[in-house]
DNA sequence: TGCCAATGTTTGTGAGACCAACGATAGCGA
DNA sequence: TCGCTATCGTTGGTCTCACAAACATTGGCA
């Protein structure tokens, strides 16, 4: 009654979008009581890692175009999550960096992340996740090095 | 330099979501030499499994919104890879049937989705590879029977 | 007969990933 | 030192995918 064409059921490329789809809904459904997104979430995180950086590090390191990051700044900025200066040494930049709120943001979006991770995997068993991860890890430094930290040489 | 932070690529939700935007760019590359794009492959597939359809079991079948499949069958019809009839017997629906043409069309098509398979899957050897579908497969039966063919309750 | 459900359709929204262009600023080679 | 080129932030788009709301037409049924 609800069949769905084995064309596609069969195709990887139809699993992994439709479950990335799934995915993005349980991060949504998560940060919709932070307040914050997705992009917001790559941004805080990363400069959790980094520390202070001009935009276009955060662009570089967490994979999104540099005319998103303006816009996440934006939003991140207006919550006192981050704080934005000119580079006194680069006046071409602007020096992004946590604040204290900010922090608080990352954790509470770590905890709702952490908990959709489990809800995703909630059918495999330990060894499964990790050779799912590990499987996935390999097709995207294949094709995506620059996704995953690898140097694209 | 390029360092992406372990926060982002330790999550299954960040490979699945980065590796699904990768999946869906190599099908639209592939698919813009067919001139159809991810939506029409869905109708297309569906008719051809099922045979003649209504729009909205075009839709059930193919995961589709009801409001998308219109404007896709607005452009294969167009295009006379579908036709589309009042149903004699039931006239809120209509009867959907694919064309010669859009026979034709569907093969062109599972031609370039059958290489991005191998391109997407390209490093990992045939166990892997069986292993990796094997695991998808479970999580969106788990999450979204109704993507996978599998009845809902 | 009168009401509710199903179907197709129109219209719109929001997220995500991009792209092009522009002004200001730096850096560099002649 | 001058002038060219590259970089950075910013603005203002585009496109795809997924989905929601509302409406008219038609069927089914109490």
């Amino acid at each position: 009654m609800n069949a769905v064409p084995e064309r596609l059921t069969s195709k990887p490329s139809w699993l992994i979008t439709q479950l990335a789809t799934h995915a993005r809904r349980l991060a949504a459904d998560g940060q919709a009581a932070t307040g914050s997104g997705a992009y917001h979430y790559r941004v805080l995180a990363t400069l959790q890692e980094f520390g202070e950086s001009s935009q276009i590090e955060i662009a570089r390191r967490g994979n999104l175009d540099r005319s998103d990051v303006v816009a996440a700044i934006n939003e991140l900025a207006e919550e006192g999550f981050v704080d934005r200066t000119a580079d006194p040494a680069d006046r071409r930049r602007n020096l992004v960096r946590l604040t204290r709120a900010g922090t608080q943001q990352l954790r509470r979006m770590d905890r709702v992340l952490d908990k959709v991770q489990d809800d995703l995997l909630e059918p495999l068993s330990p060894g499964e996740r990790a050779t799912l991860i590990r499987l996935l890890t390999r097709l995207l430094v294949h094709h995506r090095p620059d996704a995953v930290g690898q140097l694209s040489r």
